[in-house]
Formats: structure tokens, C-alpha cells, sequence
DNA sequence: AACTTTATCGCACAAACACGCATAAAAACG
DNA sequence: CGTTTTTATGCGTGTTTGTGCGATAAAGTT
């Protein structure tokens, strides 16, 4: 078996599990520990991956876990305020959840009158604070991991709701597999999410870039703005800007 | 498991309770307590909790919730705890909002088993903490004054469940006049609520006792339950004692 | 004051790791 | 084609890390 080979299968049992241990690897890879701790410290060399004592963790398994220590708080609210430009009065504007949309919906402009549609309470609440959007909470089974609502009923709900605009963070984008998820239910809800707005911005902080993950949400080609902390003009994007795809 | 894998989990589980005992740590993860006392000595290095006598506690916690700045909070932790009562395991609840509604669901067992409706976001999202609660998150308008949901599509909702018990906050209670409220809407939702479950406890802190309002939700005969926070002797109650009501 | 629960410390041991070296296959080169 | 260089892998040795155990101390409880 090729070293290539072998890395990509550990990048697959990575995305597969979140997780990986060296012990199994030597197992199911017929090959010794070195190697393959020199395979790890190859990948995260390539910065694919996060190494532990014992195997190696997904770099995207982290960012979902620690959200509300307030997590990369500075690149969010950067984000926040880049998207906050695109909205205007009158608009129907839909949006998921997670901190980052927390810190966009926090920079509204006060007088800012619209309506919002959305599957996060926490994001209802703030949007509350805003005396002329009116809040739209859609409703069904609550998530524990992602506080957001999900399941049939939501998606049934979206299927009557036309937007101007949809928000969302992401847990992972990549050039060429485009946006990306790890459960079943979260993709299918974003599937929804996109299906009915006319344009999706996606929410995406710099180290969300370039991973790919077990289901595919949509390909990149269906997102009309990508949004980040980086400057326009950084390396890390130009893989992006060759797709048609606003840049923000 | 690996130890990062602890220690995001005990972080998740910080930050979900805000508290964390050792000893459960021991349990849920199955290593020896100095495994989890060291674990919790790196995560203090690391600045993101406390550690104190039995366990931890998250590092927001203190400076992070209005806790405090919630009026007559000693009155409705104490309306909390008696309203833990009723809630037995398999059962299927539905709650309002409110402030006394969050204490009452702060003070619920750690293991308990149940599925509860909500028509209050925040209700949602602390009920989220509990591993063994089904949450459903009635969706619809969001009410920017008593942040809940509400309007015909809640409505709509409620007419579809069958609840064992219906928990809701009050604006006022009369031994005459029953309960009552202010605003229509708000009116309709109580009614609607009131319907779908079999029995219904009012969460009622002293001050509302004796007053009526303009809008009729309900004689004083729908209600099952009247908590307060005064003794079950109090004077204040006798009125109420006459009906057929059970107070706690 | 007696007792129970938690913490702390030193130690032991196994698993995981890093490093240098040896070997062999693959690639590069004249 | 033969020689050199590079790359990939495994092995041995010593080191570090992670974990549990027992004894003792400290903190809570009654």
C-alpha cells in the first residue's frame, strides 16, 4: 500500500469518526507505529488534522464542541459585521444558528426593519431586541448539540417560506466538495435552509476552509457569498475567488 | 478514550450545567477520580473553569446571566422547586415561558426521562440540558415583549398534542374570576394551551393572587394545580383552598 | 468530636513516543 | 546499465505521558 493511500484512508476514518486511534491504525493498516506516527505528523504538517497523545482528532470535531467558550469571538464578530452589509430594509432574510450569526445579528443597525425567519432561539431572542423585525421562530424537534430546531416538521416549514437572503455557518467548505456536514439531520435541514432562498451567504471562519466532511450539502457553485475574517485578497481564498462566488 | 476527548467532554459538560461533580465524571467516563482531578487541574491551567470542593464550575458562570437581576428570584426558585413535583418520568409536559418557568425547569432531576413542549425559546434551550428530555419547540410569531411564540400557527400547533400536563406562568389569578390576561393574543395562546393537556398547574407568585384582568383565559375550575411560594396555610390561600384545587 | 467524602502526593507500570540507525525499494543521473 | 541519491519503513533504546493504587491530609457533615 502507498503512503498516499494510507493517508487518504486515515483522513477518511478522521472524517468517518472524528476520530482516530494510532493503535488501530497499525492494526488495520498492517504497518508499524512509526510509520504511522509519521503519517500523522505528515498530515499535520498539511494541517489536516489535530494530533493527540494516542491517535489524532478532526480539526472540525473541535469547533463544533467549544462554541460557547465564546470561541474565536474576534473572527466571528468580523464576520458579523461583513454580513451585516448585506442586508436591507424590507427583506426576508433566513437564518440558522451557532455564535457566528449570534455576533452578525448583534450588529444590526437599530432601525433596521425586516423580517427574519429562523431556526435558532437564541437567535430569535436577540432579534427580539429590534423593535421593527419581526421574529419568525420555526419550530420542531430542538437539537441539543446545535441548538437549532431540525427534523420533518422544520423542513416542512421551510418549504413554504420564500427568502431574499440565507445565513448560515458552516462546519466545514471545500473548493471542490463544496459545503459539507457529519449528521444526517443538520444536512438535510440545510438543504432545506438553501432550497428556499433566492441567494446564501455562508458564515465561515478561516480554519472551516478546505475541509471536507462525510455528507455534502450542496456544491460550492449554489452559495452566492462566502463570508470570513480574512482580507479579500488572502492566499487562503484564492481557491474561492476562482469559483463564481462573492467574496466578502 | 483519549484525554482530549475527556476534557471536551467535561468542557461540554460545563458548559451545559454550569457545574460538574467529580464523582459523576468518574462514573460517565469510567476512569479513576485522579484521572478526572488532574484532568480538571489542566483544564484550571488551561483558564477554563473553576475547581473547587467536589468538582467544578464554568468560568461564565458567574459574570455571564441576568440570574440575579430577576425580580422576587427567591419566590420563583422556590415556586420551581414545588412544581418539580409533579413531573414524573415518561410523562409529556407542556410549559409557557417566563421567569418561573426557568427556575422551576433549572431544578429538574438530572436523569430525568420526559418529552416536553415549549413555546418559550429560553425554556427550550435550558430544557436542552438535560440529556434524557425530548424538547419540541413550538414555532411561529415570536412575541417580543413575553418572549414566546405565538399567533395562529402556534395555535394551530397545540390543537395537534395531547399533553399529561400543561405548566404556564400567570399574569393574574382571581378565586372568582379565574385566570386571566391582557392581551388577546396572548389570551388565545393560554386558552389553546389549556386545551391540550389533560391537567394544568399555574405558577403563580403571591403578589398576582387576587387580581383580574381584562380577558377571561379560564374559570378557576380548569386548573389543576395553584403553586405558590407561601405555605400551604397561608391565609392569602384560603379563598383558593374552598375550590377545587390542589395547591402546593 | 467522630465520621465521611474529597484531595494530594509519591510511586509503579504500561502504553505511547522520539530518535538514531539499518535496510531496501524507488528514483535520478551520467 | 550501474551508481548514487532519495524515500519509505522497521527496529532497538531510552524518554515521556497517562493512569491507577495506597497512604495520608484536608475539607465538609452530623
Amino acid at each position: 500500500m502507498l503512503k498516499k493511500e494510507r493517508h487518504d484512508f486515515i483522513m477518511r476514518q478522521i472524517n468517518l469518526h472524528n476520530r482516530v486511534l494510532t493503535s488501530d491504525l497499525v492494526q488495520l493498516l498492517n504497518v508499524s507505529e512509526d510509520t504511522i506516527r509519521r503519517d500523522l505528523q505528515e498530515l499535520v504538517d498539511e494541517n489536516l488534522l489535530y494530533k493527540v497523545h494516542g491517535g489524532a482528532l478532526s480539526k472540525s470535531y473541535h469547533s463544533s464542541f467549544d462554541d460557547s467558550t465564546v470561541y474565536a469571538r474576534d473572527s466571528k464578530i468580523a464576520i458579523g459585521k461583513k454580513a451585516v452589509q448585506l442586508i436591507k430594509d424590507g427583506m426576508v432574510v433566513l437564518t440558522g444558528g451557532g455564535t457566528t450569526i449570534l455576533e452578525f445579528v448583534k450588529r444590526l443597525p437599530q432601525g433596521l426593519s425586516a423580517t427574519f425567519f429562523t431556526i435558532s432561539p437564541l437567535v430569535a431572542v436577540e432579534l427580539a431586541k429590534y423593535n421593527n423585525i419581526e421574529v419568525i421562530l420555526i419550530g420542531g424537534l430542538f437539537s441539543k448539540n446545535s441548538q437549532v430546531t431540525y427534523g420533518g416538521q422544520v423542513i416542512t416549514q421551510l418549504s413554504e417560506i420564500k427568502a431574499d437572503l440565507c445565513l448560515m455557518g458552516t462546519s466545514a467548505i471545500h473548493p471542490e466538495e463544496g459545503l459539507t456536514d457529519t449528521y444526517w439531520e443538520i444536512n438535510q435541514l440545510k438543504k432545506a435552509m438553501l432550497a428556499c432562498a433566492k441567494k446564501t451567504a455562508v458564515l465561515c471562519i478561516s480554519e472551516k476552509l478546505d475541509i471536507a466532511l462525510r455528507l455534502r450539502v450542496c456544491p460550492i457553485e449554489s452559495i452566492s457569498y462566502l463570508i470570513t475574517e480574512l482580507d479579500l485578497d488572502h492566499e487562503s481564498l484564492s481557491r474561492y475567488r476562482e469559483k463564481e462566488l462573492n467574496i466578502l
